[in-house]
DNA sequence: TTGAAAGCGCTAACAA
DNA sequence: TTGTTAGCGCTTTCAA
């Protein structure tokens, strides 16, 4: 392994003086750009190997007014962030375009507050930190698609297919597919007082779900009525799966896995048993889900690659470059948890 | 609102002219150094509010060789991360602390590859992108502790308490105190053959936990011989509950919640009744665990509290101050998951 | 093909 | 108390 150099790391000017040229040609020897011989060009490359050289992003910055990074702005309380696999399969997906693209990722977790989230891309801008953002979370009233591009911002943003961002272009999340999966599969097996728990009702990615859901039931002829919100919490999916039981389903589908978790307690705490009973369906495959007890049918989304493709778009609005991303399909992972409907309820 | 401002951000240039003075004193105005009439120093910041102009940073990074960035490598598969409550957490209370200083995080995730991640921080460094990082999941013969001082970079680790890195600050993660209270609850329940299942004996916070359970195991005059290793993983966690379940346990100590969520499956699938026959335990307090059937008895640590400590510890250093930071103590969460053995075993 | 020089936006040392 | 100036490390003219 090459020594370690602490200390000032080398500039142009050492590159330079060790290779005998001006720091003008190797700038141009290294950014592969003509005005130098080929010797010169593989000589300077030597030099600037040896040297374990990589151009400050601040110097280059101030030229090009590039910032070299991009910036996700998250408004979500610590344990909102714990509960979701997706942030961290996204985080992977984007990771692995921007390493070899000379971009890093810049990540701000502020909390919810709409307010302060906004000033931090208006910060980040400001001091010519990013030079593109992500936007996760899509909210209802949300200011986010209108701000970034009035900031010359270019963006990304992340969400239920079908969603209007404006000018921001958005990579389509295929949810709705994946609730009309859950659907058709619990009616396949005879279910039709087939319930929804939906998550925060302020989020698209909640809507959108909640939305597909009514469209698959009236689809099968089914009345779309028996639904509750969970707010994508323990607690709240508790709390819904309590008052729905009520109303006697024969199934109910999550918007998330941690509210189908919950609720396939208060399931078995109200004497009916999971499939027997009452079957469950979850979103997203958490890790724990097939290894629940029973284990939990869900739905898979492909949090890595939708990351990848959004990373790769936002890099081609900020290039000036054109790609037209494919983003991936949701898949039902059918597990322990859904059976035929009790011929007793 | 204030009105957004597309285009080219201004300059110190243009407060300068707009205020009528020169940008030296534009710079000595709103850093609030001495060397400028009061009244001068309000009609520049004012000037500034009014035009919603920051100091580049690339500007400021060239003169003062900061980046007003900090970085936070890691080694991990977006599944594992996904896992992992702990990373949500913790960069929450690193944000918080970042919040206020006006450095940002800059965060990268370059799968399970030593080798890349040393390479991310030598790139970070030769870049100048960050002035100091953050050293997660400590691994046995880990080089970083190493490398990041070599290449002059200040850095703070987060691992086990006790753990050695060298020149690198530890903030101590007391999991021998949650694991420990986990063993004196089961003893006091009257268990006497405790299991324990470790994660990937490769992380510090790994061996440091068994460690711990075998210690406490000593303390309380019982064999610590009932063990095996899940990997932190769902599946790794069922395979060993596997194993362990041949050698009769009564109770069962998980490094993780996952692995615990696991294991409870694996008994229940054996015939055994959690907690009646098999007490379990897990780690980490996932949002899942309060409302799983039964509720999970685990060990609740502090991320955010322990990403704040790290944080602070860190920029403390890259400015050279002194802090002696407290970090916090694991929490017991007693829940459904154990109770007496049964008498029959 | 090469070298010298200007300038990106800012701070700090200087002179007025 | 002020305004001027020299750079930080790099890219990109422009001359040689």
């Amino acid at each position: 392994m090459s020594p370690e150099t602490p200390g000032t790391p080398p500039t142009i000017a050492d590159v330079a003086r060790l290779a005998g040229v001006s720091k003008g040609a190797v700038s141009l020897a290294l950014n592969d750009k003509p005005g130098v011989s080929e010797e010169t060009r593989r000589r300077v490359k030597q030099v600037a190997e040896q040297l374990n050289w990589r151009p400050s992003i601040h110097a280059r910055a101030m030229l090009r007014s590039r910032a070299f990074a991009v910036g996700l702005v998250l408004a979500r309380a610590p344990r909102q962030l714990a509960v979701d696999p997706f942030f961290a399969g996204f985080l992977g997906g984007v990771e692995s375009v921007l390493d070899g693209s000379g971009s890093v990722l810049v990540l701000q977790v502020v909390g919810e507050d709409a307010e302060k989230e906004a000033d931090s891309y208006r910060q980040l801008v400001r001091e010519r930190r990013i030079d593109g953002a992500f936007l996760l979370d899509i909210r209802d009233g949300d200011q986010r698609p209108a701000l970034l591009p009035a900031l010359g911002l270019p963006a990304v943003a992340v969400g239920p297919a079908g969603t209007d961002c404006g000018q921001v272009p958005v990579v389509g999340i295929r949810d709705g597919d994946g609730i009309a999966a859950a659907v058709g599969h619990l009616v396949e097996l005879g279910h039709r007082k087939i319930a929804f728990v939906e998550g925060a009702p302020v989020y698209r990615h909640s809507t959108s779900r909640l939305d597909a859901w009514r469209q698959a039931m009236r689809s099968h002829g089914l009345p779309a009525d028996l639904h509750d919100a969970g707010h994508f919490t323990g607690e709240g999916g508790a709390a819904a799966t309590r008052r729905l039981l009520r109303r006697r389903p024969t199934a109910i589908i999550y918007a998330s896995d941690l509210m189908a978790i919950a609720g396939m307690s208060v399931a078995r705490e109200a004497g009916l048993e999971v499939p027997g009973d009452l079957s469950v369906t979850g979103f997203d495959d958490n890790p724990e889900a097939a290894h629940l007890h029973p284990p939990l049918t869900t739905v898979r989304q492909d949090p890595v690659a939708v990351g990848a493709v959004a990373a790769e778009l936002l890099l081609a609005q900020i290039e000036g470059r054109r790609t037209t991303p494919e983003s991936p399909a949701p898949q039902l992972i059918v597990r322990g948890s859904t059976a035929p409907p009790s011929p007793m309820r």
